[in-house]
DNA sequence: ACTAGTTGTTAACCACTGGTCAATAAGGAG
DNA sequence: CTCCTTATTGACCAGTGGTTAACAACTAGT
């Protein structure tokens, strides 16, 4: 019976959302509750839902610099002082790397379309694909066909969908990830 | 307090995961809940819990089925009349096609090795890869590489995992499907 | 200095979830 | 008429996301 607490730090958005990105390196969303949250907070949960209009708004928050971190690890491998081929073959490792070194917070970016639509996300990702789809054409020799490089995206996310519950990281993967990258190639160079 | 009902019809196994089924095709894993079996089976939830474990033994048993079923579906198309290529076409179309027309199934076999790891269904998912690998490279004309047929089945699992956010059934994305299946023939066919 | 309004927080509460378990009823066997 | 096994209930546990009345703390106006 006794709200509000005598005087410590404010609850901040930036508070919340530095928590929530903490735990969410270690297990999963559906692992972080805003109970855990606000503990870690030493605040109540109820609290959390006066910065927050619910938990996907804390995640979606989050997830925003994931993206753009994809995004610039994609730009680096296209503007690397490798040959053409070999920048393609480095952005196919990059986007899986990306994937298995990040599981959970890849789960909400391409895999959890489900639920809360939130039409943000959903931007992002597309926006995501579209750069991949522009890096992926600007490192061929000749024009691709979007049906190709979009089948492409499509095998690169179904190594990331797999492996993530074989592995815990991108190194532990990195054999298959090369040869898998190998393949894309090959697909993608194939000439009638 | 008055346990046992008076003497309506005992609750079986049977009865039980045909419930499970019955909802689980409505929705997903998590949205099926011990509770709404028991409610539309007429006893308490506590019931259930006599005739199996947990919730987890509920569904996997009703996955057997559906690897079966899979496993099947490619077994048609390997055994079809056509020639070879189209038949390679049809097991691809139809893994994609199983995925999207049973999606939270496919999601419990192929998507969901956490949590309750359960060799069971492991070992299900892994019979049902060699399956497809053997008939994979039995439609071909050349010996494929074993990392080339993984690689096809990933970039399969991939599309499913994809497509399941924006389409309902195989019918919705049956272009999509055979667009994607026409590009990993081509992967697959390609020799330097 | 007093008051009014706003902002932030708590804790109790809701309706759920999966899971456990003592109590107990029904039925069969001796 | 007992004894035992089997099946079932419903109360209970610990947890979830989310809501809200009450209230403390701070701010501005007079």
């Amino acid at each position: 019976m006794s709200p509000r607490k005598p005087s410590t730090k404010d609850l901040t958005k930036e508070m919340i959302i530095n928590e929530a990105r903490k735990q969410f390196i270690m297990k999963d969303f559906h692992q972080v509750s805003m109970r855990s949250i606000a503990k870690e907070l030493g605040c109540s949960h109820g609290a959390i839902y006066y910065h927050f209009k619910n938990k996907a708004e804390i995640f979606y928050a989050i997830l925003g610099d994931y993206f753009s971190e994809l995004n610039n690890t994609l730009d680096e491998k296209v503007n690397g002082p490798e040959d053409h081929n070999t920048k393609l073959l480095n952005v196919f490792v990059g986007y899986m790397a990306f994937g298995l070194n990040n599981q959970s917070q890849y789960e909400l970016m391409f895999m959890m379309r489900d639920s809360e639509i939130d039409g943000l996300s959903q931007e992002a990702a597309n926006f995501s694909y579209e750069k991949f789809a522009q890096s992926v054409q600007s490192l061929s020799k000749t024009e691709l066909l979007n049906s190709d490089i979009y089948s492409t995206f499509i095998a690169l996310h179904g190594f990331v969908a797999h492996y993530r519950h074989y592995v815990k990281n991108y190194e532990e993967a990195k054999d298959a990830v090369d040869v898998h990258a190998k393949f894309l190639i090959k697909a993608l160079t194939y000439r009638e």
